[in-house]
DNA sequence: ATCAGTACTCGACAATGCAGAGTACTGGCT
DNA sequence: AGCCAGTACTCTGCATTGTCGAGTACTGAT
């Protein structure tokens, strides 16, 4: 297993990742776990991704459309409204201020303690 | 107000920026709370951190020493402990790893748009 | 008939950040 | 003396969210 932290650390950013796919294409839901799980440090399970895009669908960010899949149940395709887009665009900017903030951090507790 | 999800991606986050404080020196819970409201993304209150003071210590991460204040209640002095310190290596490099994910998954996600 | 892969659903749980209120100590202002 | 601001810490309760585990349903291959 992964750390206990590691999960902690996903909050928030889930959203802002599954928009970002969004943003490039339209998908469906169990599209996005596979694309997520390729991605090391990202990798979440359905009962993560779903709820997610149940919640974002609710709010009106992204909208539904359902289509038979060659091989299993219907596929529910995802796209971004122009609502989602400008979540999409604050969430982003926010992600780069916060990981902006964090690494510089820790950058400068390491050269504040190699000069003591 | 910030945004909603601003608090969500903090998760797990202030956990380490509290981790990196105490790995340059020993601070009180104050002293933290206000060098994390300097970092305009990372502001938050001592109803936040105190109990991530008070988690980590009963975890061992770090120790407590009491001390009087020349001005107010007595405080507690905090330093990481061994056990802390090998705490803050794994997670920061949790942290890069997921930054670096995210951040890796928004570029690729904006040349993908632009070739479409 | 069985099984793997696809695609989505649901209930229950645990961790955590946060608002809000409260306590206690010091010192300055009137 | 009385009051207020700043310091330093505590506590209750809440909302959000990721995750485990199990379940459903459809297709095609063995």
């Amino acid at each position: 297993m992964s750390h206990a932290w590691t999960s902690q650390m996903r909050k928030g950013v889930v959203e802002l990742c599954v928009l970002t796919l969004l943003d490039e294409t339209e998908h469906y839901g169990y599209q996005i776990v596979q694309r997520l799980q390729a991605i090391g440090p990202l990798a979440l399970s359905e009962s993560t991704v779903y709820p997610v895009l149940a919640r974002l669908a609710g709010d009106g960010a992204i909208a539904v459309r359902v289509e038979p899949s060659p091989s299993g149940p219907p596929r529910r395709w995802y796209r971004l409204t122009a609502e989602g887009r400008e979540q999409l665009r604050l969430m982003t900017n926010d992600w780069h201020e916060l990981a902006r903030g964090v690494t510089d951090l820790i950058k400068q507790t390491r050269t504040a303690r190699r000069t003591p």
